[in-house]
DNA sequence: ATGAAAGCGCTAACAA
DNA sequence: TTGTTAGCGCTTTCAT
């Protein structure tokens, strides 16, 4: 077995003119045995192709791209992974030994890794490999995250970017150079979203409104409570009006509906909400996101009040963990994968007609009535 | 607002020519003054900065790293997202409707997105950003693959590639241009690894090992059914032989347990399992990953058999969703973001040290006992 | 502190 | 069918 690594230290990475060499033939002739092999008798074809395979040559993307003046690559920049940002951990270790622990449920769930942007992604990546194009993927996470972007921006045919990761200014700045679209972003409060940028995203408040609009006349719920997001999300702030939108529909006061701040996270939802639960318990509570909804459910069951029974509750986003609590979850499904591909898409589409019309598109939702708010009355 | 792009159609993009143009200095000094600004007079660099605004100058990654010999790009490369490139859906509907379905539970559970590259990529990126560098992915599907891969690694400074996404003979072609770290390569039934490259992988064996042991001695359950993977998964073969080690050791037949062939996923947990159950129902069921389990779990419920009382499940995997199954699954938590961070660790680690000792690292797991297979008989 | 000039490894005319 | 030759946009000595 090899003790060390294949390449051997000393090894210069071999070129175009290594491959000519060894072949006997001009750098022109590797090149259009690569790009355009047709154009080349068989048999240089072969000892070019076999030069290749000898010497380990692998094309050098860079001064392909330099030279061809496309890099077949799409970028995408996300807001950091929040879960793993924070904790700074130890190096793992690497012993050998299994540990076997207790797990079972005491107490509030610690929050889990956001799935929102592990979706997009995903989303993202097979658009761009149906495209035929890479992917790089940024998720920018303090004050470094401009110089990033920028350094991403240089490398990139065009970049996809989700609201919010980095400022208006940059993101103007880079859009001089190549097509930018930007992702998700909701209705701001303020400021104008940046000009001349193709946007794509998902319907929050018509979500809201439709699932919010089955609590109060279908179910006939008055009397509910609004586990709210961060103050300044514009996703909170698009699902809000949604909410008031529906009340209005339904000629119920705005007043009837007590707001309770939270901050997207499992563990809020779950204070939030126990807090609240001190004080009265509501019909309903309506929640921002899934993850405020799994903390409520949580803390209703601690409190031994069942849902749907005693209290509904209804979640924002269609992770996939809520169709296994107990009960399934109520939910908005944004289509999140659907967003980074229609994202990729966009860029492509851009690249392929710099002149086109701005794209604004805005992908539907879904409201999945489960368990935890059924379609129909059921706790008589 | 804008009704064109922001970059006019006609537009070229600025270099580091028409930036020194326009601030009267040489292209040296605008390149020091994006790489080495102490190097240049305050006054001239402002003046620089001030041509970089106007011209909206965005510098070429790819001219910078053929120039540099370095990208400060690593690449990620594993098999394609399985859910999403099966179905080759219609493209999005744009409509502003909102549908309002009724998702209680009804049947088995379809097949969820397979999360253990999400996290590992969520692991993987986090890394990279934490040493400076930017990050590649590409998820490998069809004969494509390999020129991808080859694609990338020309544009990369170095590879890390899960088990089985690329042929042996293009890893160890790409491994003599630069460095390629091996994920999760769990032993092989035949074939020898590549050689030569570095290894991070998770202690499959050992896991299952430790679990089974849990199952046969604490528990004291003879009568156990293994609900395997695909035939061909060295992760199943590797969790097998955990299993068998662990009857060997308690002084068990091999033969006491049975297999039933799955493939991983949700609906054949399903389905595998149903069929079992209509011939014999076992204490345990020891299946090879947790959305077999899951599915295991729905077969289980749907013949009012009882977990844990009744039946035993067992998962691996470690999935966020065992936590919130009614009950929670009991499983072995593989630290997969953890494998994401160690492979972009040893990448950068060879970059830096291209002649160190081969690596070959496997990364503890963890034992989670939860109620589907607690860590004490209580079902007396 | 700044400039001149030589590449980095490849593609794409244009010639032959 | 194949070779010659200009760049692509930047970094980096080496001078000044």
């Amino acid at each position: 077995m090899a003790r060390h690594p294949v390449r051997a230290a000393g090894d210069r990475t071999p070129t175009v003119y290594d491959v000519a060499d060894r072949a006997s033939v001009s750098i022109a002739t590797v090149s259009r045995v690569l790009r355009t092999p047709d154009a080349v008798r068989e048999a240089t074809r072969e000892r070019v192709l076999d030069a290749v395979r000898d010497l380990g040559y692998v094309p050098s993307g860079n001064a392909r791209a330099l030279a061809g003046r496309k890099t077949g690559v799409i970028g995408l920049c996300f807001p950091g992974h929040d879960a793993l940002e924070e904790e700074d951990r130890p190096a793992p270790e690497l012993t050998d030994g299994v540990r076997v622990v207790d797990d079972r449920r005491r107490g509030a769930a610690p929050q889990s890794p956001n799935l929102y942007f592990d979706e997009v992604l995903r989303g993202a990546e097979v658009e761009a490999w149906r495209r035929g194009f890479a992917l790089m993927v940024a998720a920018g996470r303090g004050p470094a995250r401009d110089v990033i972007v920028n350094d991403i921006a240089g490398r990139v045919d065009g970049l996809a970017v989700l609201a919010r990761t980095v400022s208006d200014d940059l993101l103007v700045h880079v859009a001089r150079r190549l097509p930018v679209v930007l992702l998700a972003d909701a209705a701001r409060t303020g400021a104008e979203p940046p000009d001349g940028l193709d946007h794509v995203s998902v319907d929050n408040a018509a979500g809201m409104q439709a699932l919010v609009t089955h609590v109060v006349e279908r179910l006939g719920v008055r009397d509910l409570v609004y586990v709210a997001g961060p103050a300044d999300s514009p996703d909170d702030a698009e699902r809000q009006r949604g909410l008031f939108a529906a009340l209005d529909a339904a000629g119920l006061d705005r007043a009837v509906v007590e707001h309770v701040r939270g901050d997207f996270r499992r563990d809020t939802g779950d204070a939030a909400v126990a807090d609240l639960l001190g004080r009265r318990v509501p019909r309903a509570l309506v929640c921002a996101n899934d993850q405020s909804a799994l903390g409520a459910l949580d803390a209703l069951r601690r409190r031994g009040l069942r849902v749907p029974d005693d209290v509904y509750v209804t979640g924002f986003d269609g992770l996939d963990v809520g169709r296994f609590t107990e009960p399934p979850l109520t939910t908005v499904a944004q289509p999140m994968a659907e967003l980074g591909r229609a994202a990729v898409r966009a860029v492509v589409d851009r690249l392929a007609d710099p002149g086109a019309p701005l794209l604004s598109s805005r992908l539907p939702v879904q409201v999945l009535l489960r368990e935890s708010c059924p379609p129909v009355d059921t706790s008589m």
